[in-house]
DNA sequence: ATACTAATGACACTCAGTGCCGAATGGAAG
DNA sequence: CTTCCATTCGGCACTGAGTGTCATTAGTAT
């Protein structure tokens, strides 16, 4: 689903078979965006999107399992993506540097495309429903991070230790997220890589 | 609220004025707690709960906001015993081992409760619905850390490294619950314990 | 034209949660 | 005992999210 708003217009991939789709993944999510910035996202309901976008009530459950998705963009292609980039990174680099690294290329976003991301985010931290819903999503990210981290400590994605460190990491990021959001000027990456640093130190095993 | 199904019987407490309550937060708890483990937590509607409580539906709504919040006993009654444990530690215990100490107490829970307290974890943390309204709950906890830490490192508790380790320190609380879920056998206090050891021990400072 | 395929959208339904308001209940004051 | 008052109850109607069903529409291929 959904690549982007703009790469992916009704009817541009080549002829297919059947009835055209009525729209895309892409536009829904970005006449939904548009809608929750202006009135909030409590404020809207499913019906003012699907008038928006000029489409059936019950399409949009097609596109869409709950308004709740709708923020979340092409979230698969970017799990995709953090899977390949930590496969790819040298074996004797320590378990937290490649997290690190990881995490950080993870959330890089093309510079036209960082206010857009802000205000996705802005929602996602702050409204208590997409708050609770995005739990279901970081539990996907999460497995991604279990897997390596169980792969480079010879555990398995579901033992305590690749747990517990996948829950760190998405700790981090949320803590460097909640600081971005909070501070205008702020740099995201950087907020994310000093998170991971200043761990090591509070936790390092040396002293407290 | 609910301090027990057993303790807070309607009309067990001092007079009061005005009409009596039909029901308790506990006894409703109970109830619910039942239906769910009988025919699974989706599959019980609030008619359903409201029924076997012999209550108006109405009145639900006013004993809970929500029948999510219903596994959730007397969750702030435990924030509270937290807060004062980690208030009570020496101050020149490290603190990482502070955390993991008040962690590891928050969770200990008398012999005779871990059952119920074992159905209620699994419903939470198996549930997509309830995982999803939990990390609402789990905001308030990592409140109650993030405040003992900023006061330890002498930060905010809206600032980085206090947020970052409250969210480390529910991972690791939740990573040992999975585990404990998943083994009939096993300690879930020495699994806290011990995650907390081994993110020690991939996030040392000195190696990793 | 006809057949086939895939998507749309209308309708009716379930269920969670809310606002409103009168009714019920029990203690306190006369 | 009666009246007053505080407080809770619970019925009703409503909104809004999400689902199952099914006829309809709009494309491609023959």
């Amino acid at each position: 689903m959904t690549v982007d708003a703009t790469t992916q217009t009704p009817g541009a991939d080549r002829p297919r078979i059947g009835r055209a789709p009525a729209t895309t993944h892409g536009e829904l999510s970005h006449i939904a965006l548009q809608l929750f910035h202006e009135r909030g996202f409590e404020e809207t309901t499913v019906d003012d999107i699907v008038r928006a976008a000029g489409i059936g009530r019950r399409t949009f459950f097609r596109y869409y399992r709950s308004k709740n998705d709708l923020p979340w963009g092409d979230f698969d292609h970017l799990l995709d993506q953090m899977r390949r980039h930590l496969a790819s990174l040298p074996d004797d680099l320590p378990l937290r540097d490649a997290l690190r690294l990881a995490v950080v290329e993870f959330n890089r976003f093309p510079t036209d495309e960082i206010p857009v991301h802000r205000e996705r985010m802005r929602l996602l931290l702050s409204v208590p429903s997409l708050m609770a819903h995005s739990t279901l999503r970081y539990t996907e990210w999460r497995q991604v991070i279990a897997e390596f981290a169980a792969d480079r400590l010879g555990d398995h994605a579901d033992d305590l230790e690749p747990r517990a460190i996948a829950w760190a990491c998405l700790g981090l990021s949320l803590a460097a997220y909640e600081q971005w959001l909070a501070n205008d000027d702020a740099d995201l990456l950087h907020l994310i890589d000093d998170a991971f640093h200043r761990l090591s130190t509070t936790w390092g095993s040396t002293r407290g």
